[in-house]
DNA sequence: CAGCATCCCAGGGGATACTG
DNA sequence: CAGTATCCCCTGGGATGCTG
């Protein structure tokens, strides 16, 4: 596969841009469960901002990881749905939310040793 | 695997949080094939400045997925290598490294689709 | 060589108010 | 209901300069 330069072309970081952001990842699982309207998605994730989900169901949109269908009723309803892109993707991601999983008290400890050892306050 | 609550206390963002930083992945890329000098590490990713090498370097040292070893020589030396953990945590990343390899294609050309129905430079 | 310290900026992201 | 617009803060991260 073998990557030699230029980060800002990379493939890879348009995926882990995505990815890295504070809310994308949580709403790939929220919709991996069915669609969902926007209301529905703002009372899942309790401390979202509206302005950040909008934002962030732009961009998955964008990308073509999530479907919007609005439906042009009075009041306005829209739902979101995964696309297969976005499914596909959300699997791959199962890998590392597993892999998060199985070791982050192995990280955890790692932490924990890395302050004491260093004694000022790294920690954050 | 099932999350309930409180995104700060999961285990998920300790790793996503690390993954999606700019520079943690590079490191852990640079470093799988081997162990690398500080300097031999700024060489190899030309557009890190040194603040943010040190300050990453010292991320993955406390999550434990990176070892420091200081050889006293005169000037001294610092090698830098995958510990165990951190190169399972690459292996995991090589899928995510591999999907986004073969559906970049796709995003792309949702991207372009998406910017070109909705007209305004919603490009980044 | 390896690395802190300082300054500074761009943008991610929250809070709030307004609209079709 | 499903947004848009505004304001504002805070952190990630670059540039530069100094030390052991």
């Amino acid at each position: 596969m073998e990557w030699d330069g230029d980060l800002a072309e990379c493939p890879v970081r348009d995926v882990i841009d995505r990815v890295g952001d504070k809310w994308s990842v949580l709403l790939l699982l929220e919709l991996s469960a069915g669609s969902r309207r926007f209301m529905v998605l703002r009372r899942a994730l309790p401390d979202i901002s509206q302005r950040m989900l909008t934002k962030s169901l732009r961009q998955l949109e964008r990308d073509g990881l999530v479907s919007r269908t609005v439906y042009p009723t009075k009041p306005p309803s829209v739902e979101y749905a995964l696309t297969p892109l976005g499914g596909s993707l959300f699997d791959t991601l199962g890998n590392l939310v597993r892999w998060a999983d199985s070791h982050h008290g192995e990280i955890r400890r790692a932490r924990a040793e890395f302050d004491r050892r260093e004694g000022d306050s790294a920690a954050a």
